[in-house]
DNA sequence: GCTGAGGTCCGCCAGT
DNA sequence: AGACTGGCGGACCTCA
């Protein structure tokens, strides 16, 4: 089963704490059963105190992320030292090495520090709580900081905004491993919203070319200018200047998902943008988008979202607000 | 929801 | 020998 391990650090903020074991405790398989097994470990498997002023007794320490799929980090002072430019203490540092390769790491709010500091961050696109943006992004020059989304997923390392917006990404990580249906399910147990409203984005996925380097991100990145239109495999591969084999494998390697893949999950993102911005016919933003028909873009908003164009159309306008950035706050 | 055409993905394998 | 590339073909997916 998949393991998902929480790494509570000393001085953690206990409401955080309890997201994951909450969202992913609650998803349930076609015969409820538990598609999770959420532990909470802390580094040496001692009590720490909470950020509240009651200390919590977890039944791991950090011998469990070898174990872990998914490793959350809610928020504590353990960033402090971070803010001060000194190094990332070495117990988490040695922590964070007993991860394995191919498991993801997310942050909620503040603790996004904590994996910057570990360098995850380098080169890649993140998000922090708002009131630590810029500060966040003087210290760390080489994460490209985004506060105005809820949470962004760079596949295998994943950061959240300020406190609740932990749920959304909780959320969206049970969404990418088991569906939308999955999730939907998660969020009426837990009585949540399913997805966010919010007068900002409300997630960008792989939103920028992967590492720098990478020899598929100019093609990505002319992709994206072009989305209105019929992009297919062999005039990307010729872009990149590849055979249609080794760009697909490149592509594969670089990026985590295939070409079909990205280039739906761009196009979504850009009939959101639509869909939030313009009066456009839903037909039209299917055209924009580079959706060939409306019962397309339907398909693909509801595999990924969860809900129909006009649904998110609805929810996106009415609730947006001259405050909106503090919702995610 | 079904269907057929065309596109995509990826294991396999030979060539460099 | 080992890494990389690219063609082939079958399974699978997407779209209208």
């Amino acid at each position: 089963m998949h393991q998902v391990v929480v790494l509570a650090l000393d001085g953690v903020i206990p409401f955080e704490l309890g997201i994951p074991s909450r969202i992913f405790g609650a998803a349930r398989g076609p015969a409820e059963e538990p598609l999770y097994r959420v532990v909470t470990a802390t580094l040496d498997g001692a009590p720490v105190m909470t950020e509240a002023g009651f200390s919590i007794t977890a039944q791991h320490g950090s011998d469990a992320l070898a174990e872990a799929d998914t490793v959350v980090i809610p928020p504590s002072r353990a960033h402090e030292p971070v803010k001060e430019r000194l190094p990332l203490d070495p117990s988490i540092v040695a922590a964070f090495g007993r991860i394995p390769p191919g498991a993801r790491i997310a942050s909620i709010c503040t603790a996004s520090y904590l994996l910057a500091a570990a360098g995850l961050l380098d080169g890649r696109p993140a998000t922090t709580h708002w009131r630590e943006s810029e500060n966040f992004q003087r210290l760390f020059p080489r994460v490209a900081v985004d506060a105005n989304v809820l949470f962004v997923d760079n596949g295998s390392v994943l950061t959240s905004a300020g406190v609740a917006s932990g749920v959304d990404l909780c959320l969206h990580l049970v969404r990418r491993d088991h569906g939308s249906d999955v999730a939907n399910q998660v969020a009426r147990r837990c009585v949540v919203p399913p997805w966010r409203d919010g007068g900002q984005a409300q997630f960008i996925e792989r939103p920028v070319p992967g590492p720098v380097g990478a020899t598929t991100a100019a093609t990505r990145a002319w992709a994206l200018e072009q989305l209105h239109r019929p992009l297919t495999l062999a005039e990307l591969a010729a872009h990149a200047g590849m055979s249609v084999r080794t760009f697909t494998r490149r592509f594969r390697e670089e990026t985590g998902v295939t070409l079909g893949q990205w280039l739906t999950g761009q196009r979504v993102a850009l009939a959101c943008r639509l869909l939030e911005t313009s009066d456009l016919a839903i037909d039209h933003v299917a055209d924009r988008a580079g959706f060939g028909t409306a019962g397309s873009l339907r398909h693909h908003l509801r595999h990924s979202l969860g809900v129909s164009p006009a649904h998110y159309r609805r929810t996106f306008r009415t609730s947006r607000t001259p405050t909106a950035t503090a919702i995610t706050a």
